[in-house]
DNA sequence: TTATATTTTTAGGTTAGCCTAATAGGGCCG
DNA sequence: CGGCCCTATTAGGCTAACCTAAAAATATAA
């Protein structure tokens, strides 16, 4: 009895394990601002980065010079910053799931605003693995659910 | 066309407002683990909770401190950590939606061990009202799916 | 009961991600 | 051109959450 329980911890410490080596939640917010802000305005500035995230100005830059050793974007001094070919890859990438986690709680009855927090919140941390199996279901449960589920209430 | 996007732009504002006040993920995290001990050995040990979210135990020694002045732990010097009812009561709140999440990607396909981490990774995340729908989701698409949505694969 | 091993605690860093205050740069108007 | 305003940058700090090393307390074994 004490044998099956000490297999639940077991099984947490995987799972905490599990979390590192992803990369920091952060930097994905800063490359997906500038990406929203890039297919506007066509470059971001410090400022854009700023009031979307909520920091300060001296926050974004410090953040803008690590991407920008990263090589995920170009930042020339009073200029502007711009995604990379790698930067915008990954901007896609997170803007994809991002999309797809909205659509999904949007379907499931979440009200919009609040879709919108927690697809961002959440965006991060998926596989790619687990983000195709969400849309399988999303496409077979949530956008034509065969008679079942009404998403409303 | 610009003023659209511009709209997205602000929602991408409101939705990283959305984000303030929640309770630290790392707070959770301790008073979990506590829980999963305490469960099975009455209390917790700083070395136990140490092995299960792979910190050092200076590390969940401040921590703990931190849980006893906000009233969620009782800690007595050397002698382990146990769950207030407060701490009891947010432990179990935690380990309803962990659960739940974890049924779901269960259910959706993923495969145990991701989803034990996933799990983890989001339920910090999601507000009670989303649990309900997903909730919802799962009872009426995946659990019983009516004829469609195969989720292995 | 003394020696040894283990666990807990203290002390003192480190890093990421944020901040404020102050300086520098650029655009524009009179 | 000079002054003003806004944006960008630099400088210096703070806090949360981690770390290592070493001391203290407890448990265990000879």
């Amino acid at each position: 009895m004490e044998n099956r329980q000490v297999g639940r911890i077991e099984l947490l410490k995987k799972a905490h394990q599990g979390r590192k080596g992803l990369a920091s939640m952060s930097e994905e917010d800063y490359i997906e601002a500038i990406y929203e802000v890039e297919k506007v305005y066509g470059y971001a500035r410090v400022t854009d980065i700023s009031e979307i995230l909520g920091v300060r100005p001296p926050t974004v830059l410090g953040m803008v010079k690590r991407l920008e050793e990263k090589g995920m974007v170009i930042h020339e001094r009073h200029r502007g910053v711009r995604l990379t070919e790698e930067g915008r890859r990954v901007a896609e990438r997170i803007a994809r799931s991002h999309e797809l986690i909205r659509s999904f709680l949007i379907g499931i009855g979440v009200d919009e605003e609040r879709a919108n927090i927690e697809a961002e919140l959440i965006e991060h941390f998926l596989s790619q693995e687990t983000l195709e199996k969400l849309m399988r279901v999303y496409e077979e449960c949530v956008k034509r659910p065969s008679g079942r589920a009404s998403p409303s209430g």
